[in-house]
DNA sequence: GTTAAAAAATGACTTGAGTCATGTTTATAT
DNA sequence: ATATAAACATGACTCAAGTCATTTTTTAAC
């Protein structure tokens, strides 16, 4: 599947790590994590997972995006949530013998570590800091689906848009979005045709510009106020 | 707020308990946890915490239904989930500082003990497998929530009724489902006129029953098939 | 038991957003 | 460079589901 051969970044100086859930770990505990973790090249559209399939370990995220998404009954993408870097995937389904219930894939060419179902679960035992940092990330998560839920079941398509774009500003930061209008499409949760039409009004009302695929957004304060929250 | 003066139910024998998170301690740890434990009385509609406040502990339902619920822009509710017996309600705020993210109301009348945040976070940090229990819940609720998301940005609203009436089957078991139709409304995430229409049309399709506000479901496989997951 | 208020129900009307068909542009491979 | 496929775009049409207004029934309060 993926390339084992993409040269070993060290953990010591991967500037992901630094604002990551390994982000405070002592010299000792990053020569450790650094001896465990292997690395791994993944280009455009390679899954990491899939739904349904038992996990074998974490991912964690060096370099590039990567979609996390369900499937709806049809086979339609449902996307939940877009990582970025420092990101760590997959740890949700190390708690509880069960498969995956979401899907990773790479949105672009990505640089991703994987440490064992082993290795991970034994940091969890042995470093009370680093585990009360996955359960706080589990609480966030949980928070943010509970609004992603309420936004689904009562915003228009168009508010939901703006959410959805406001999200992605803090995932791409400077960078332009770089999504399909399907796969955002997915994430907004609506048809793409629907979504072609939304995005062109958000530019002819000056909140986005559109460089063909990529989106810049250039009124944050517009699309807050008609995301409404 | 609560009526401190409803008798204190044992956790030796609460019959709630045993399929709950609590379920699998010891004797020594059950002595612990009903000396730390208060319980109260809640009558219908009160609540038991606010989105937005503080937590200082966590909730365990020894009778009685409770609702959570997040608002929407206007105020408008939705429900993310129903507690019923042995469910532990708010404990995922305890391990961020952030405060509530939802909001818990008592469906009916209601015995809930009350357990103080620094108790819970010592129970966590000193039992290792009722540690992994509450990871385990963490981890199961993101998956359902991803699944949540996922119907409601792809079903119809036909078939998201067919779900939450699946949903609350399992969680009212063989009593009838009892919820005004707001509440059902919020649920399912529709308007209540719309949900009247439906449970109307679900009626006369012979899967359900409705007694006045009470519902009971007369034909599970069809909601499943109706539901398609 | 009467009254007031809350919940449930029904009808009429409107519209946001989906589907389908088709055309155009942009990537990707050879 | 050229072919082929994938992604993007637009128009026409439909309908699920929302809103608003009003009535009926149920529940709770006095």
């Amino acid at each position: 599947m993926s390339d084992k051969s993409f040269k070993h970044v060290s953990c010591h100086n991967c500037e992901a790590r630094k604002d990551s859930l390994f982000g405070s770990f002592c010299d000792n505990h990053v020569d450790e994590l650094n001896d465990q973790k292997s690395c791994a090249y993944y280009k455009k559209n390679q899954g990491l997972f899939l739904d349904g399939s038992f996990p074998r370990g974490v991912f964690c995220v060096n370099k590039g995006k990567v979609k996390i998404f369900t499937r709806g009954e049809e086979g339609k993408e449902q996307i939940i949530h877009i990582a970025g870097e420092g990101e760590i995937i997959g740890f949700r389904s190390m708690f509880s013998g069960d498969p995956y219930s979401v899907s990773a894939t790479a949105l672009e060419e990505c640089n991703i570590c994987f440490i064992s179902k082993e290795d991970f679960l034994n940091m969890i035992d042995t470093n009370a800091s680093f585990r009360n940092g996955i359960m706080r990330e589990l609480s966030k998560e949980l928070a943010e689906r509970a609004v992603f839920i309420t936004n689904m079941a009562q915003k228009s398509v168009r508010e939901r848009l703006a959410c959805i774009l406001l999200i992605l500003k803090d995932i791409y930061k400077e960078e332009e979005i770089n999504l399909t209008r399907e796969d955002l499409a997915n994430y907004v949760g609506t048809a793409t045709e629907t979504l072609i039409r939304l995005l062109k009004d958000f530019k002819e009302e000056g909140f986005i510009e559109i460089h063909t695929r990529k989106l810049e957004i250039i009124n944050k304060d517009g699309l807050i106020r008609l995301a409404g929250n």
